[in-house]
Parts: structure tokens; C-alpha cells; sequence
DNA sequence: GTAGATTACCTCAGCACTAAGGTATCTCGC
DNA sequence: GCGAGATACCTTAGTGCTGAGGTAATCTAC
């Protein structure tokens, strides 16, 4: 019952047997799985006609809480990115009206981005179709190996110090 | 101790308390590790003048023996991208000298493409400070968690098909 | 109060990828 | 042996991101 990986340890063991390459057994198969779920978080995106980035800064705003409002240096830091991506991502939203930029009050380099009425409506109907995407995705764990996987995963963030924020 | 999925998770809570989003601590983080991980592998391959993409076809013709050499589909199976992704791999790789594309003597359609001695050398200093970067990320966890987690991932790829080939 | 450092956001060139589609070759059933 | 379909690889337009860098506003220390 080898898989993908198992076969790739296996030749490196045949080719490089004095490499200890028994890590990649770990992360040779959270590179394929984050491949894998990407694909599939992404075709429910598109159901709803988003894409993994607009969703995300959507879903973002959205659990804030009223008044679903934050400015493109939270988003970015949310969402791992650069700024210019956010920039782009915001340009893009606003042009389909799902969201509004407009400048802060008090500070005039900062910008609050906020979700319009239909942007709201918008991650509103594209969430329950998320999570039940999220659902089936570990639909092959139990309730134990996920939390146990969930603490795993939790360790290995805070050791890269990607924890935070 | 809450970490960026934790207070995800918190906010969710509060404003769609409708929805049971737990799958989030699992998928979250696999996301977020995912993009730290090949942060820091990026860094590796950059000290040997390689990016993910170059690095990952010469590692695969390398492992796969002598002669180290494949044909593009088989490239693009490993690697789970598009064949144009591939063809734009190989010519960059060929201008480079590491990669050598020759016909393929009795099908007319296919190509051979084989590591050349520039790019053998190449991947094999590259390897082992790669292997140790990977013994780096997974540090922070026992032998027992890594084979846990590596069991874990395994059943989670099996389940959504990306086991195989 | 003001110079220098910092912060917030945007711009843009370059890069790697996808999706769609093209060409050439091979395979299989008849 | 021939036509239909499959296969192998390449091409290209479009997309989203990074990295470098720009502008404007704010903070800090004197």
C-alpha cells in the first residue's frame, strides 16, 4: 500500500543511502496534500464565483464582526502576502463591488477596506458550502486524529514562528 | 497560547456560531504551514542558484537512477503540474546545462530528458543541505509525532486520490 | 518645530503557473 | 492499410504573486 511518497523514499534510499531523507516523509506529503486541498477548496470557490484570494480577504473582513472593517495591512498580514498582492486583490473586489475602499479619518496614509451589502451577502453564501468543503476534505479522520493532527500542525507553526498574528 | 487558526476559530465562533468550522484547525494550518515550509525550502535551493521548480525536476530525474533520465509526462505526473509547466521547466533547465533533451528513438512524439553532468553535481550537493533544512522544519517533534503525522497525511492523501502514480 | 526614521499603501517589472488549444505521432479496430 | 481517437509535447494569453522601490503621512527625539 505504497504511495506517491513511500515510492519517492524509496528510490532516494537505493540512489543516496547516505542521506537520512526520512523528513520528506513528512513533508513530501504536506506538499502534495496543500496541492491537493488547494484544488479542492477551489472548485467550491469557483461555485460561488470567487477565487482562493478573494475569498479569503472576503472571509477575513467578514470575522471581524461589524463593522466588517479593516485596513490592507491587517489583510495582508492575515493572508501571508505582500502588500502589492493586497493591493491587487482589493482593486479587484472593489470593481465587482464587494467591497469599499475609503480613507481613514484620523490617519491620512491609512485606508479602511470594508465589505459592501453584497459582499457580505457574497461570504454569507459561499461559507456553509466552505466548511462543508472543509468537512469532507477530513471526512477519512476521526474526531481523535484530528485534534491530535490539528496539535501536530499547531507545534510545527510555532516552531517556524509562523504562530503569530 | 492561541495561535492565528486559534483566534480564527475564536471569531468565527462569535459571528456564524451557526456554523461548526473545527475542520479550520486541521485545514487552516495545513495552509499556513504549507507556505512557511517552502519559505524556508526556498531558501536552501536559493543558496545553490535553484528555485521549488528546477530543484524538483532535477531531484526527481536523479532518484529515478541511472540513467537519470524521464520523459516530460513523467516529470509532470511527479510534480502535479500542467505540461506547459513542464516544457517552461526543461527549456529553462536545458539554457542552464542541467538538463539534456534528446528524441526518443522509437516514439516520434516523446523526448527523452536526462540530467547532464553539470546537473547531476548539481543536485547532488544541493541534496544534503536540503535534507538537513527539512530535519530543521520538523525539529520540534518527536520521532514518534513525525511517523504519526507522516501515517496521518498518508490517509488523508489516499482518501482524496492524490496516492497514486 | 523640524529632520530623520518609520509606516501605509501603491506601482510595476518579472516570474511561474494554468487553461485552452495546436501539431505530430502512435494505436487500435475494422 | 486506413481512419478515429488517444497520446506526447509545445505554444500562448491571461492570472496572481513577489521584490524592489516610490510617495505621502505620521511619529520620535532633540
Amino acid at each position: 500500500m505504497a504511495d506517491h511518497v513511500d515510492r519517492v523514499l524509496e528510490q532516494w534510499h537505493a540512489e543516496r543511502p547516505d542521506l537520512d531523507v526520512s523528513p520528506m516523509a513528512v513533508i513530501g506529503r504536506l506538499s502534495r496534500l496543500g496541492a491537493l486541498v488547494d484544488a479542492e477548496l477551489r472548485r467550491t470557490f469557483a461555485r460561488h464565483g470567487l477565487d482562493r484570494a478573494s475569498f479569503d480577504v472576503l472571509a477575513t473582513l467578514r470575522r471581524s464582526g461589524p463593522p466588517y472593517r479593516l485596513t490592507p495591512t491587517e489583510l495582508m498580514r492575515s493572508a501571508m502576502v505582500t502588500s502589492g498582492a493586497i493591493t491587487q486583490r482589493l482593486d479587484k473586489l472593489e470593481a465587482n463591488g464587494l467591497v469599499e475602499r475609503t480613507p481613514d479619518e484620523t490617519d491620512g496614509r491609512a485606508v479602511r477596506v470594508a465589505l459592501t451589502d453584497a459582499g457580505g451577502e457574497l461570504i454569507d453564501r459561499a461559507l456553509p458550502d466552505h466548511v462543508e468543503t472543509e468537512h469532507r476534505i477530513l471526512a477519512a479522520l476521526s474526531t481523535g486524529e484530528r485534534e491530535e493532527l490539528a496539535a501536530t500542525l499547531r507545534t510545527l507553526l510555532e516552531s517556524l514562528g509562523g504562530a503569530g498574528s
